[in-house]
DNA sequence: CGGGTTTGACCGGCGC
DNA sequence: GCGCCGGTCAAACCCG
């Protein structure tokens, strides 16, 4: 398909509003000491500075366009990416990168890594990210440790430097985030192949194929972004070998149009997902009500891609979402929720789906911050 | 009917 | 060159 055989087209960045110095002050952030699904010798712990670390991973810096999406993000954002360091710009969106110059950069309390088949690991600190809401242009951005060594078959490597074998190696040069989530308990519907139940992220995922793993009892199932038909964004998604309770979601190139807005994108999900969106329907009925009370603002224009940024005020108990940043280990590069800290992302975003993203006449209250754009990196912050 | 998933077949990269 | 394996295709089917 000549399709597929296109540059990954480029995703818009997405401007968010928020206080990282509030996001970074108040996040209960937790660095679990071992990594779910590495088992191999971690990292030290980083340094306090680096509690809230994104470790975008590169090798040899890739020349991406810049961001010229609609969103006509490309000044700070396409800066970023041209400077090899490459950044889902969803992810970008959620850590600010995504912001005008004059707005501040916003650093959220996650870990992720971005997984290129080549790769620098680059860090960018929450602290910097502090520093440049004071007012400190310059970011942090360190080299990597140590560059890992030039695999012929460029397996993905963790954040500690090794290579995971559960992590699917690239065979193109494409740019891969890997995420771990918790995986929710599987069930017998149909989402996701044999009974995975995928998070949802409120991008259009059409399964494709799924195939099975040699060494792994799970299979993997591969999506694609059904939003549009030009769009190269891809997940893979599989359990954990060694945590079987971890799902371990691998995204590659990224989304080339604004967020799907209208919540029929969210058909698929919906019915994949009709046991527990039923049974959640149930649930959201209740919560409507104070859904709608503390959604503060769901700001977007049609013509801007600074689509749908949904912030959530007040304290309704499900917004306690509160990401585990991964210190080490896959950790290296997992973003990871800890459900005995809120709910669990579909469940959020279930109750998104109540939602009408065209109210723009919302009050914009930023007590919750919420990324968006790469699966189940959601960040919730509730203060 | 339009969107999804399922699943076997096919293709291409890589190691031997 | 061959075989293995991961990734993708596409027909069949499902569902609202």
């Amino acid at each position: 398909m000549d399709m597929e055989k296109q540059a990954h087209a480029h995703g818009a960045a997405r401007a968010h509003e928020g206080d990282l110095a509030d996001v970074v002050a108040r996040a209960n952030i937790s660095m679990p000491s071992s990594s779910p699904t590495c088992h191999h010798q971690p990292r030290p712990p980083p340094p306090p500075a680096s509690a809230h670390t994104m470790v975008p991973y590169q090798e040899e810096p890739r020349q991406r366009p810049a961001m010229s999406g609609p969103s006509g993000v490309g000044d700070a954002a396409s800066a970023m990416l041209e400077s090899a360091v490459v950044v889902d710009p969803y992810l970008l969106a959620a850590t600010g990168f995504g912001l005008p110059q004059h707005q501040h950069w916003q650093q959220l309390p996650f870990q992720i890594s971005d997984h290129a088949c080549h790769g620098h690991d680059l860090l960018v600190t929450a602290a910097s990210a502090v520093a440049d809401v004071h007012g400190d242009e310059s970011m942090s951005i360190s080299p990597p440790p140590a560059p890992p060594p030039h695999h012929h078959h460029h397996m993905i490597t963790s954040d500690c430097g090794m290579p995971c074998a559960h992590i699917p190696y690239c065979r193109k040069n494409d740019v891969r985030k890997v995420v771990c989530i918790p995986a929710p308990p599987a069930t017998n519907n149909r989402a996701g192949g044999g009974g995975e139940v995928i998070p949802s992220d409120l991008w259009a995922w059409r399964k494709y194929g799924q195939k099975p793993i040699k060494g792994s009892p799970y299979p993997r199932g591969y999506y694609r972004c059904s939003s549009s038909k030009g769009c190269m964004a891809r997940k893979q998604v599989e359990r954990s070998r060694s945590d079987p309770n971890m799902l371990v979601i691998t995204y590659t190139a990224e989304h080339n149009h604004p967020w799907p807005m209208h919540r029929n994108v969210l058909a698929g999900y919906a019915r994949a997902h009709t046991q527990a969106a039923a049974a959640a329907a149930t649930a959201k009925k209740q919560q409507h009500h104070r859904i709608n009370n503390n959604v503060a603002s769901s700001s977007r224009t049609n013509n801007v891609q600074l689509e749908q940024t949904v912030i959530i005020s007040g304290d309704h108990p499900g917004n306690h979402m509160m990401p585990v940043a991964a210190g080490d280990g896959v950790g290296a590069g997992c973003l990871m929720f800890d459900p005995s800290k809120g709910v669990q992302p579909d469940e959020v975003f279930a109750e998104l789906e109540e939602l009408e993203p065209d109210n723009s006449s919302m009050i914009v209250s930023a007590n919750v911050y919420r990324s968006r754009g790469v699966s189940s990196n959601y960040e919730w912050h509730n203060f």
